[in-house]
DNA sequence: AAAAAAAAGTGTACATGGTACACTTTTTTT
DNA sequence: AAAAAAAGTGTACCATGTACACTTTTTTTT
């Protein structure tokens, strides 16, 4: 890999996290002061992103921006999205921010877009010298860049995913109960359940495994805990088609 | 739009076509001769692309290249990928090419992919000076570039987006009869699927209307004609959660 | 020690949707 | 008039989705 980035390539990162109540995503404060008097002139939000460098592959990028804020590898990653208009960084508060970071602002950039999915309370941010943070995503507004509609689609597309694959675990830890697998969905889709049905539902899939263990510390009844065993699924899953629309 | 192509952003169109028998890709002709003694040094096929201009949103370069192919506009359009390799033009034979084509091979390009649904019988193919035709999907192979791999993808998401979606009219004629209807799900998801049952399932969808018009023509009992309503479609279409893994 | 609080855990009846399966009808061709 | 070709149609069974409320287990509080 050859150590210079590419001045029209890059990768940005919709990092999802679970913390057992919410949805949330990984976003980088973006604060630009004026050059002299060092007043503040814009403060917002992006998401996680940076150019690949000239030799890199793009999933290797977006591995590296997230290793970056997470300390982590071997994170659930999947492509998503490009977005297409020339024009997606020429917001005049973008354009200030580019020419700080020493980017030449007219440059087009295209951008390749991941998601990924992340345990928020496996995960310790490396601030460095950014304020990086988690953020839940019904507050989230007015990013920066074209940030926006690349979250809109990051939603939409881990939603189709998650409805197709069981990668709701990437959000869990090892160990979890049904009613915190209940809640992920419940977030990401922005649904409620009914627990006897969504219980009825799982125990068809036989890649959840209970475990003998039970819940500690909590101030009720303790759930059991279950794991995801991804042995079973790649031996059971079988493609089965509904064209439902 | 300025009429400078960018050297390292690229689109990429799987043009899928129905012809009422076999799902069809819209697949170019790459014949490279001996720059001397004219000798072909190698034959094969690429999928349509093209570089986008410099100024030029992504999917306008895409429904350029369609409509450089097809002379039509207004087609169906799904952005679906891009391929994350550096290496994707390395290949020798693919250097060979880009030389001849005026491109610097060591340049490298991101290309954004796009898949468009087309009927056949109702496309004149603008060939100019290429050859140009239509390809049964299950006879494709040895792609040049990494054009085999961006077709995987392609055929996986139009599987998923199928599923999801009546986007199946866009390869079909304005009136079509419910067993084209049934022969584009089956070569599309490479099944057969019951005669009753798929009429059946199908009657529920709203959107789609029959006709008191008939075949005329054929040598045996004239069909119905259906039309399909984007309108009742885009009022009927209830957002319905099944994750189903 | 008893009571309250909190979430875990459980089953049934009904409606809807999927699947397996074969013959009659209508039209053209011979 | 008969044959050929594809259109068109219904039922029984099984699986899945949905609506719905109480008991159990544990900790916390009094």
């Amino acid at each position: 890999m050859q150590k210079q980035l590419h001045p029209n390539i890059s990768v940005d990162c919709v990092i999802f996290g679970f913390d057992f109540e919410k949805l949330n995503v990984l976003l980088v404060e973006r604060t630009y002061l004026h050059p002299e008097t060092k007043e503040v002139i814009f403060s917002d939000y992006t998401l996680a992103g940076n150019h690949v460098y000239v030799d890199e592959n793009l999933v290797d990028a977006a591995k590296r921006v997230l290793n970056n804020l997470t300390g982590l590898d071997n994170i659930y990653l999947e492509q998503f999205y490009a977005p297409e208009d020339p024009g997606r960084l020429l917001k005049k508060n973008d354009q200030l921010w580019l020419k700080k970071e020493g980017k030449n602002p007219e440059e087009r950039v295209v951008s390749v877009c991941y998601f990924s999915l992340l345990n928020c309370k496996e995960v310790s941010i490396q601030k460095k010298d950014r304020n990086v943070d988690w953020h839940p995503i019904s507050e989230i507004r007015n990013l920066g860049f074209d940030h926006d509609i690349i979250l809109a689609q990051a939603l939409k597309s881990l939603q189709v995913k998650l409805q197709n694959e069981p990668i709701g675990y990437e959000m869990l830890p090892l160990k979890f109960t049904l009613s915190q697998l209940q809640k992920l969905y419940e977030v990401v889709f922005d649904m409620e359940f009914d627990k006897r049905n969504f219980r009825k539902k799982v125990s068809k899939m036989k890649y959840l495994i209970q475990l003998d263990e039970k819940q500690k510390g909590v101030s009720h009844k303790p759930a059991r805990y279950y794991i995801f065993s991804r042995d079973v699924y790649e031996k059971t899953k079988s493609d089965i088609l509904n064209f439902s629309v």
